[in-house]
RNA sequence: GCGCCCGUAGCUCAGUGGAUAGAGUAUUGGCCUCCGAAGCCAAGGGUCGCAGGUUCGAAUCCUGCCGGGCGCGCCA
């Protein structure tokens, strides 16, 4: 459990005792009252504001509540000390046997330290993530978003949250033409046919070879002398059938999968489009008209022009938005409208859209569109990724479609592992530009994240090998560390490592409420060094190593504490979609 | 021109309205007979882009500038 709210409980009852006593007015708020570790851990382990939020309201000064509310908070046993600092702080400091309790705790739950309840009343969330066109394998720009969107998933999970992890498939505008009549191409060259350079406009990957042939094995020559009208819709199902295949392979070698996938094509052909215009039709939202065209950068091909426009700027956005296009097909908003709607028809209270940040520029326009379609009853977080700048050795990897340098998702899985993509990935926040450098990641040291917590990892599992071999005679099973008495844990170093542990599940409370998966990262990397700065120690002071022949307790004691470190990076691990390895090579 | 995001140590970046703003890296100097040195410890390094405002308190919230990125009606 999260500790701050056990503090936060003796907190409020000594407020509640000092209203009973007189000492503060009766019928005080306590709004506002927060628990925050000190930034400086000379200040204690945990710091409140409570006098000084409530000084104004209760017209008193700061410091006047704070000296009575110490005094009673340091009755209670778990409290080592709580002083009054600055102009009304208060520190405290809890007894080590506090932190022992919570280590305890880390161990008994195992792979379920840190899940919380914390989503339970707050509505199924649904997380829309990689969404990439259906055109061709995942390049590495698609990696960021998946692997933030899979883990950010995960995290809601834990967290209680009801989640469904969702791909919308784009394919329903010309791009997929283009992709079936570059099928089609690849079918007349399997069919013997010398096609030659693939024209302009046309997808030129090798990757559509095997599409193109197997059409070839299905339909021999049938559709070779027919007009584009004839074979486009097959070409374009086979294409995009076979385009998914590969992308969800993709995924799939990083680990990466959905619950749900959503065809844009199905929604239009289902009249879910007309549906939505029906709806906000009925809302009084939809009207005919002609947009103004963008100041300072008017295309040079503007006409005015009468649309039909959704009003975007009722909802908070700049401008309405249009709807249809001037051959009366659909614009991809209205598409995109028609599967939100669907989204807040299945029942979702929590909508997160994983995107690139070149979308940044729609963000409104759907935010706008949920809050029209759910009346303000559903929210929408659209998490924007960052590019991705690949780099070897300092140097920029120079990337071209044309001059086949292009660098797909597949080929950096296969050169660094996918443990090494997931946590890199996740090593910046979402809205910061992230390098990736091969020849870093693949490093052995410290600067190498991934390395330096899987090795630490690894460590403890070696620790624990180690004093319960064969012979040793000790029990290591989780269930009797958990009971194992840690009294005799007190140094600074070990403390500090138990803090650490302790600190875990406010941290995943804290990762799932922001929706920032990255502060796991960082965590992890946190605990990494707790341990083994505490691990060299050992090194130092004989009294510190982890095993202790001819001091069983002790022993016993230190092994729960590493068991419970271990247990921490094993589930933070797992949230972000990396190996808790046991040893390294 | 407008909108969104970013601006924190030489470099790459953390930072839930709290106290003397942190980490890695780089630089300098230490630590291996001993549970994995693939590691650890220490030192130096800052007008948190600038200027106002709100607040008991601002890197954090608001406003205006400056600098960088992305986007801006029939692309998806």
């Amino acid at each position: 459990m999260n500790y701050f709210n056990i503090l936060s409980d003796i907190v409020e009852d000594s407020l509640k005792a000092l209203g009973k006593a007189g000492t503060l007015p009766p019928g005080l708020e306590h709004r506002g009252v927060t628990l925050e570790p000190p930034r400086d851990p000379k200040h204690g382990d945990v710091a409140t504001n409570a006098a000084l939020v409530l000084a104004g309201a209760a017209g008193m000064k700061p410091r006047a509540i704070a000296e009575p509310l110490a005094v009673l908070l340091r009755v209670h046993p778990d409290v080592a000390s709580a002083e009054v600092a600055g102009p009304g702080f208060i520190n405290l400091t809890m007894r080590s046997g506090f932190w022992h309790a919570r280590v305890a705790e880390a161990i008994a739950a195992g792979a379920d330290y840190g899940r919380s309840a914390l989503g339970k009343r707050r509505g199924a969330v649904n997380v829309e993530y990689v969404s990439a066109n259906p055109t061709g394998p995942m390049h590495v720009g698609h990696a960021r978003g998946a692997v933030f969107g899979d883990a950010l998933a995960s995290l809601l999970v834990f967290s209680g949250h009801a989640v469904t992890r969702e791909y919308y498939i784009n394919d329903a505008g010309a791009q997929v033409d283009v992709l079936a009549r570059s099928a089609y191409l690849r079918y007349r060259e399997a069919l013997g046919e010398a096609v030659g350079d693939i024209p302009e406009g046309l997808y030129p990957g090798e990757y559509l070879k095997p599409v193109g042939a197997a059409l070839a094995q299905e339909f021999g020559t049938r559709w070779a002398a027919l007009p584009e009208a004839e074979w486009l819709p097959t070409f374009r199902d086979r294409a995009i059938d076979a385009m998914m295949a590969l992308i969800r392979e993709d995924l799939g070698f990083m680990g990466v999968r959905h619950d749900v996938f959503v065809s844009e094509r199905g929604l239009v052909a289902d009249g879910k489009v007309e549906a939505v215009l029906a709806q906000l039709n009925a809302a009084a939202l939809v009207y005919e008209g002609t947009l103004e065209p963008p100041k300072g950068k008017e295309p040079d091909d503007w006409e005015p022009r009468e649309q039909t426009l959704f009003r975007a700027t009722l909802f908070g956005d700049e401008v309405d938005r249009p709807l249809r296009k001037s051959d009366g097909s659909w614009t991809y908003f209205a598409s995109d409208m028609a599967y939100h709607a669907d989204k807040i028809r299945r029942g979702f209270k929590t909508l997160i859209n994983v995107w690139g940040a070149d979308h940044g520029g729609y963000v409104k326009r759907m935010e706008a569109a949920v809050k029209a379609l759910s009346a303000e009853t559903v929210s929408l977080d659209v998490k924007l990724c960052q590019l991705v700048k690949l780099m070897r050795r300092g140097e920029p990897v120079k990337m071209s479609k044309r001059a086949g340098t292009f660098v797909t998702l597949r080929e950096v899985v296969d050169e660094v592992g996918k443990d090494v993509v997931r946590f890199i990935m996740l090593t910046r926040r979402n809205d910061a530009a992230l390098d990736f450098d091969f020849a870093v990641v693949t490093e052995e040291s410290r600067e190498n994240p991934v390395f330096y917590v899987q090795y630490a990892h690894a460590r403890c599992s070696s620790v624990l090998r180690t004093a319960g071999a064969e012979g040793s005679g000790r029990d290591l099973t989780a269930a009797t560390l958990a009971k194992a008495d840690l009294s005799r844990l007190t140094h600074p170093d070990e403390l500090a490592l138990m803090k650490t542990i302790a600190a875990w599940p406010r941290t995943v409370e804290a990762a799932a409420l922001a929706h920032e998966p990255h502060r796991i990262a960082f965590y992890l990397r946190d605990l990494a060094s707790s341990f083994h700065a505490l691990w060299s120690r050992g090194k130092e002071e004989d009294g510190l190593r982890f095993i202790i022949s001819g001091d069983e307790p002790l022993t016993l004691a230190r092994m729960a504490m590493v068991k419970g470190c271990a247990t921490a990076l094993a589930v933070g691990l797992n949230i972000i979609g990396v190996a808790p390895v046991e040893e390294l090579r």
